[in-house]
DNA sequence: AAGTGGTCTAGACCACCAT
DNA sequence: TGGTGGTCTAGACCACTTA
C-alpha cells in the first residue's frame, strides 16, 4: 500500500486515509469500507485500523454508526448548530438562526483579511454579508472574506435561498471541509453601518467575532466577522 | 473488585477510577500504579484498562508519561495559561496575568448566582474581587462567587498573594479539581464599579465573561464574571 | 442470517526513563 | 537492567442494523 513509514503504523494509515478524504477520493455522506476490509487493505490489525480511525473520529472528520458503517461527514444543520454556532438565548434553548443575503461584492484584502487568510495584502478577496435572525430578533451582521482564487467560480446567487449551511456550499462546491475554527472576540462600540442593519444605536456596545474556519489540510478557508447585538443573546462556550 | 457492572468493563474500570480521584484516595499529582499492576487489580486484560484509562487522559484528569507512569494531573500555572485562561494580546504572544485583590467578603446569592451554582436564591455565598493585569495593563475585573457551604474554611488570607492558581487553592485545600467550563459572552456598557478600576471611562464597551468551573462530580464549584477591556487584548477561543 | 462497528483478551515487542 | 507507557497482533464474541 502507500503508508509512507517514519512513525507509528497507525499515523501512517491515518495519512493514506486523510489524504483520500481531502483528494475526493472519499466523499461527505459516502459509506467507507468496513475496517476488516480496510484491514486487509492496509495490511494491519483490525485493532491498528480502529487506532487510526478513532482520531478521525473524535475530529468529526468520520461518523461511525454501528451496525451500518463508517461515513464521511457532511455539514449539515445539525453539526453546524451544534458545533460551529456560538449564539444561544441568554435564556431559553438554541434554536436554527435564519440568514438574510445582504450583499455579495469583489474587494481587496486589508492587512487583516491578508494576514488570516495567509495570502497578500491587496490580494483579490470576494466579501459577502449577511445578516442573522434569531427567533425573529436580529442578532448578527456577518461579513465573509474568501479568497478569490480559492472560489474562483463562486456567484452572489450560491449565497440566496440557500438550502444548507454556507460550509455545506464550500464542502459540496469547493472541496473544503471545515473541521476547526479559531474565534476571536471583543467588545466595541457599534461602527454606522451595522448598526443601521442591527437596528441598534450607534456606538451601542457590540460583540466583533472574528473566526478563521481551518480545513482538513490546516489551510484558512474564510475568515468571518460577526458583530453581534448581545441584547438578548450571548456567546456560548464549553470548554476542556 | 468493584467495577459495578451496567455497561463495558472499561467503563466500570473507569468509574471506580474515578472514584478513587474524588475521594482523594488518589491525589493530584501522585502516582497511580502501573497498568499492568491495575489491570491485574481489576481482573481485565492490558488492552482494556488502557481503554478505561484513554479517557481519563484526554480530560486531562491524568497525564500519561512514558518511561516514568501515570500520574493525577494538578493545577498549575501551565494548564492555567494553555486551558482556562483565554485573554490574548491583539498582537503579540500570551502570557501570565498579574493578579491584584481588591476585596473578598461575604453575601447573598442573586438569582442568576443560585441558578448557576445550583443553590436556593438568598443562600450565603462568598464574593471575591480580583483585578488582572498583562503586561501592566489592567484587563480584566474578576467577581468570583462560591457557596459558603462548600468552602466554609475559605478566608481571605488566601487570596492574597497566592504563589498559585485560584484552581489549584480549590484543588489542594477544598479538594475539588476543575475539569471544564462553560463561559458566556457578552457585550455591555461598563458600569461605574468597573470602569473605575479598569480605568476606562463609564459606559465604555465591555466584555463580560460568566463562568461556571465543573468539577469531576459535574458540580458548579465556583460561578465568575470577568468584565474584560477588549482595546488591546480579545477574548480567545479553539473550537472543535 | 449476514454484515457492521464495539468490546475484550493474552500476549509480544518497542521506546523511553531511571538507577 | 528493570520498569513504565506505546504499538501491534490475531483472533473471539457481543450489539446493532438491514434484508
Amino acid at each position: 500500500m502507500n503508508t509512507i513509514e517514519g512513525g507509528p503504523l497507525y499515523k501512517g494509515v491515518q495519512r493514506a486515509l486523510l489524504e483520500q478524504l481531502s483528494n475526493g477520493a472519499l466523499k461527505p455522506g459516502q459509506l467507507i469500507p468496513s475496517e476488516r476490509q480496510l484491514a486487509t487493505e492496509f495490511a494491519v490489525s483490525i485493532g491498528t485500523l480502529r487506532k487510526a480511525i478513532d482520531d478521525l473520529v473524535e475530529q468529526r472528520i468520520l461518523i461511525r454508526q454501528q451496525g451500518k458503517g463508517t461515513f464521511v461527514a457532511t455539514h449539515d444543520r445539525e453539526r453546524l448548530l451544534f458545533y460551529f454556532f456560538h449564539l444561544v438565548p441568554q435564556v431559553g434553548v438554541k434554536s436554527y438562526p435564519l440568514i438574510e443575503f445582504v450583499f455579495f461584492q469583489k474587494a481587496l484584502a486589508t492587512t487583516e483579511i491578508a494576514q488570516r487568510l495567509q495570502i497578500a495584502v491587496g490580494a483579490p478577496i470576494f466579501h459577502i454579508r449577511n445578516r442573522l435572525s434569531l427567533e425573529s430578533d436580529i442578532v448578527s451582521v456577518d461579513d465573509l472574506f474568501l479568497e478569490q482564487s480559492r472560489f474562483a467560480t463562486l456567484t452572489a446567487a450560491q449565497f440566496r435561498d440557500r438550502p444548507n449551511t454556507i460550509y455545506n456550499l464550500y464542502q459540496e462546491a469547493f472541496g473544503y471541509t471545515v473541521v476547526k475554527t479559531d474565534e476571536r472576540l471583543r467588545a466595541v462600540a457599534c461602527a454606522e453601518e451595522h448598526a443601521k442593519l442591527l437596528k441598534v444605536s450607534p456606538s451601542a456596545p457590540v460583540l466583533t467575532i472574528r473566526r478563521s474556519a481551518i480545513d482538513m489540510r490546516g489551510e484558512t478557508v474564510e475568515f468571518r466577522i460577526s458583530t453581534v447585538n448581545t441584547a438578548s443573546y450571548e456567546y456560548f462556550a464549553e470548554l476542556l
